[in-house]
DNA sequence: TACCAATAGTTAGTGTGACAAATATATAAA
DNA sequence: TTTATATATTTGTCACACTAACTATTGGTA
């Protein structure tokens, strides 16, 4: 393998990255769904842990906290996530979803399923497993590395 | 393999390919490239086939014409890209690296190479095949569906 | 108590990605 | 020639990623 190829590789990963993100999205407006991808994996998340703050959630969805901030801003102007002021702590929110907002994860999540399915035709259950596998080795290889420096 | 599964996998292909770009993206920065990942790209390509019009480079770079046209502009302020009228068609314009773009292209390449190797580590050259399968098969899986609407 | 470091979150700036619409030019058809 | 259609590129808008800088608050420590 020469060093050449590694380039090819990294690019083929952002390139398929970006296809199966820009894929889901247009299914997303097609059936308007009023929230994209990023906002939906928010609400995914707030609806199987309530109560969390912005930088648990942060770290569930491995988004920076700028980023996370501006979704949740979204969301609650669309009116399908609620800040709540910690009790305790005046520094941080707990985060849940609005009854607008649980209903529409209740209805939304059997027709994304249907979409994400698309991506994954013409692949055994061992091609998942390997995927995986070696998905989760580069994100080790480059993780922590702040750390050592 | 449970509905559930696939939106698991689409999220770690997400975050994986995240933190490849964001890795790298640190390394040229620390590293005082004084271009981004995606210039770079844009630059390799430029100095393997010169006189390319806009639209052939967006083809080569899996990039849309809008998002392409912003980088050119950016490489064009920092002196390492001109465009150049084409001769036939005034539409367009043939694209092609300046001295100083060149001279950079050839201080950078060995030194991104060594980047993008750190990504590969632990994993065989089996693995590396079993990848581009997997990637590839999902691009195709995902592709020309406007197409057949 | 007063100070200080750490933490939670926001804001600003730049770059990129996707999409729609606009402009200019080229080419083909009537 | 005029009209219609296609192509090359740009502009505008919204969303997301990352960095750096900032505010407010907390908690420990002198």
């Amino acid at each position: 393998m020469t060093q050449e190829q590694y380039s090819k590789y990294s690019f083929l990963l952002d390139r398929t990255a970006r296809k199966v993100k820009q894929y889901a999205q247009q299914q997303f407006k097609s059936g308007d769904f009023d929230v994209t991808v990023d906002q939906w994996l928010v609400m995914k998340n707030l609806s199987e842990n309530d109560a969390l703050s912005q930088t648990e959630l942060a770290n569930l969805v491995f988004k920076d906290h700028p980023t996370l901030t501006r979704i949740i801003d979204l969301l609650c102007k669309k009116g399908y996530v609620e800040r709540v002021p910690h009790p305790q702590d005046r520094r941080s929110f707990q985060l849940h979803l609005t009854e607008t907002g649980v209903s529409k994860v209740v209805s939304l999540r059997p027709e994304i399923h249907n979409i994400r399915e698309k991506a994954w035709e013409n692949l055994s259950p061992n091609d998942f497993d390997e995927f995986k596998r070696i998905l989760d080795t580069i994100y080790q290889n480059l993780n922590g590395e702040s750390l050592e420096q």
